[in-house]
DNA sequence: TTGTATGCGTTATCAG
DNA sequence: CTGATAACGCATACAA
C-alpha cells in the first residue's frame, strides 16, 4: 500500500458523477460526449488521478515497456544509442526495460525469456549471438544485425561509410590503402565496411589491401600488419580505415609507437563517430553514424502497427567527420 | 493476446491436482507440504510457466521496478553506474527504469511523477536539481548528493580522494599544487573534493591555491589562472588536480597548448576513473570511483527492509590510479 | 451514445 | 497446512 490510497477510475467516475466505463473511455480517448468528457477531466484533474499501469496492463496484455538488448551500456556507441532509444520511446509514452548482456549468449536468451514474461510490447536488440532464438509474436527489430527478411534491421549504410572513408584518403592524398578490422569473418551489417572500402579503392584505382583478423586476435598482429606495409611497400601505406573507433585508436597508439606521425605519415579513419566523454571532441577521424536516427527509426518501426510488411534491411546515411587523424584543412595538428 | 495463450497458476492448480493457493505459496516461498510443492514444481516446469508481473504487481502494490535517475548515461562516469546499477538490481530479481534526465529538472520532477504512477518499488537519484520535491512513502537514496537526514545518501570518498590527490603530488615531487574545478559553490559531494585537496596540502606544507570557476565558466578562465600560476609564481605551479577527468583532460589540453609538458613540467590529476572506450586506457591520473560498490550499496540501501534506520551518508573508498599524466614509475610517457 | 457487469492472474483472507 | 473465495484497477463486451 502506497502513502496515500491510490485514486482509483471508480473515485473520477464519482466524482465527475458518471459511470466507470465513460471514465475509462475518456482516457483512451475513445468517442465520448463533450460535456462528459468535460466533467471527467475535470475530476481527474481535482483528484490527480494517475492510472495504474499494472492494471491497465493485465487486462490489455501490454505493459507499455519495450526491451532493449545491448551487450553493454558503456561502450561509446552503445551509451548514446541507449540514450536515444530511451529518449524515443518516451517520446511515444513508452518505458524501457534495458538488458545489457555482456555478450553472453545465455544471458540473452534469459532476458529473452523475461521479456516474455513480462509482456513487453517489442524488442529491439543489437546483438552478435548467430543462434539466438527470436520469440515468435512479439516485434523484434535487430540494430546492424540481419537475420533474415521477417526480422526488420535498422543499420547505418555501412558500405556507402566504408566507401566514403576511401574517396576521403585518397582526396587527402593518400597513395596506398589499408582496411585493418577484427571481428568475426561472418558476413555482417559491420563487415559491409569493409567490402565498400574496397569497393571505394578498386573504382579509384588505388592500391590497397585488407588485413581483417578474427575476434581476439592480438594488436600484435596489426602491429605486424603496419611495419610491412609502411617500411616495405612501395608506395609505402600512408591510408588506413578501421573498423570501429577503438581499432582506429589502438592503431593510432601503435603507429606514434613505430615512430609514425599521424596525420602527416599516416592518415586513420575510424567509425561509429565516438567523442571524448561522449560530447566533447572526436577521437579520431571517422565516419559518424546517426545515432538519433537509429534510435528513432528502430523505435519507430517496433511500434508500427503494421510490423510485418516492414522492409527488411534499412540504411541510414553516415557523415564523414575530421578528428586529428586526417589532414583535413580545418584539423591539422 | 500473445502468441500462446499465457499459461496460469489455475493452470499450474490444477495439473499438480493442488488448489490455486497452494501455487501461489510455492511460488512465494512460503511454507507448504514437502509433497506439494515436489507436485506444484513439477507442474511449473511441464507447463513452463512463468508468472505474470503485471497481475502480482496489482495485486501486491509492487511492481519490481527501481528507478534510476541520472543526467544522462553518455558522461562515462554514468554509463558505467547505469551498467552497474542494472546488474546489481539484476542479481535482485529487479529492473531497472532509466530515466535520463539532461539536467532539466522539469523532466526531472514529472519523471517522479512517472515512478510513482508506475509503483516503482525505490528510486535511487543522481541529481543536482537543488529544490527537488522527494516523494514521501517511496525508499529513495541518492548518489553524490545529500539532501537531508532522512534521505541516505551514498557517495565515494570525496574528501579522502582530495587528500589523496595532494599527497600523490607532493609524493611525485610537486612544489606547488593548484585545484581547479568549474562547480557549483554549493557545498555538495564532489565539492569536498576540493575541500580534501585543501586539507592535504596544508598538511603537509605545500603552498597551494584553490581556483573554484562557477557552472558555465569558460575554459579560458583556467588558462588565465595557469598563465599566472606557472610564469609568474615561484615556486612555479607543478600540480594540478581538476574537480573531474573531463576538467583534468580539458586543463591537459590547455597546458599543452600553452606549451607545457605533461607530466613533465605539470602533473595533472582528475578525478572518476574515466577510461577510454569505457574499458581501455585510463585519460588521465585520476581518483578511481568504486563505481560496483557505489552500485551495489544503492541497491541494497534502497531495496533495505528497514528504510528509516539507514545511515544518512555512506562514503565509500576510492583509490589513486596513475594515468600518463603523472611521473609515476610505471606510466612514463 | 452511456452505463453495467464480467474477468484478466495474482495475492490474501479465512474457514476446513 | 490446505483450498475456496474475494478483491486489486482497468477494459470491454453488452445492455439500455
Amino acid at each position: 500500500m502506497r502513502s496515500k490510497q491510490a485514486t482509483t477510475m471508480s473515485d473520477v467516475a464519482r466524482e465527475a458523477g458518471v459511470a466507470l466505463g465513460t471514465v475509462s473511455k475518456v482516457l483512451n480517448g475513445r468517442p465520448v460526449g463533450e460535456e462528459y468528457r468535460l466533467k471527467v477531466e475535470a475530476a481527474v484533474k481535482k483528484l490527480d488521478y494517475q492510472i495504474n499501469p499494472s492494471a491497465k496492463a493485465l487486462k490489455s496484455n501490454r505493459s507499455g515497456f519495450i526491451a532493449f538488448i545491448v551487450p553493454d551500456t558503456t561502450t561509446p556507441f552503445f551509451a548514446l544509442l541507449t540514450q536515444y532509444v530511451n529518449l524515443s520511446l518516451e517520446k511515444r509514452g513508452y518505458k524501457m526495460m534495458l538488458c545489457f548482456t555482456g555478450r553472453d549468449s545465455v544471458r540473452e536468451q534469459e532476458f529473452i525469456r523475461m521479456v516474455h514474461r513480462h509482456q513487453a510490447d517489442g524488442i529491439i536488440a543489437l546483438t552478435y549471438t548467430p543462434d539466438l532464438q527470436i520469440p515468435a509474436g512479439i516485434p523484434f527489430v535487430t540494430i546492424d544485425r540481419f537475420f533474415s527478411v521477417d526480422v526488420p534491421c535498422i543499420a547505418s549504410d555501412n558500405f556507402g561509410g566504408g566507401r566514403l572513408a576511401a574517396q576521403k584518403l585518397a582526396e587527402l592524398g593518400c597513395k596506398r590503402l589499408a582496411c585493418l578490422r577484427i571481428g568475426s569473418a561472418l558476413v555482417n551489417e559491420p563487415s559491409k565496411r569493409k567490402d565498400g572500402f574496397v569497393s571505394g579503392c578498386m573504382e579509384l584505382g588505388i592500391p590497397f589491401e585488407v588485413c581483417n583478423l578474427p575476434d581476439g586476435s592480438p594488436l600484435s598482429a596489426f602491429e605486424v600488419f603496419l611495419k610491412k606495409s609502411i617500411l616495405h611497400a612501395d608506395p609505402p601505406l600512408d591510408g588506413v580505415f578501421c573498423g570501429n573507433d577503438l581499432q582506429a585508436w589502438q592503431v593510432v597508439n601503435i603507429l606514434r609507437r613505430m615512430g609514425c606521425r599521424v596525420p602527416e605519415d599516416v592518415q586513420v579513419i575510424g567509425f561509429d563517430g565516438t567523442r571524448m566523454f561522449g560530447n566533447q571532441d572526436y577521437i579520431c577521424s571517422t565516419i559518424v553514424q546517426p545515432v538519433p536516427d537509429l534510435a528513432e527509426t528502430a523505435v519507430s518501426m517496433v511500434l508500427s502497427n503494421d510490423f510485418k510488411g516492414l522492409p527488411p534491411l534499412i540504411c541510414l546515411p553516415v557523415r564523414y567527420q575530421p578528428g586529428g587523424t586526417t589532414r583535413d584543412s580545418k584539423t591539422e595538428a
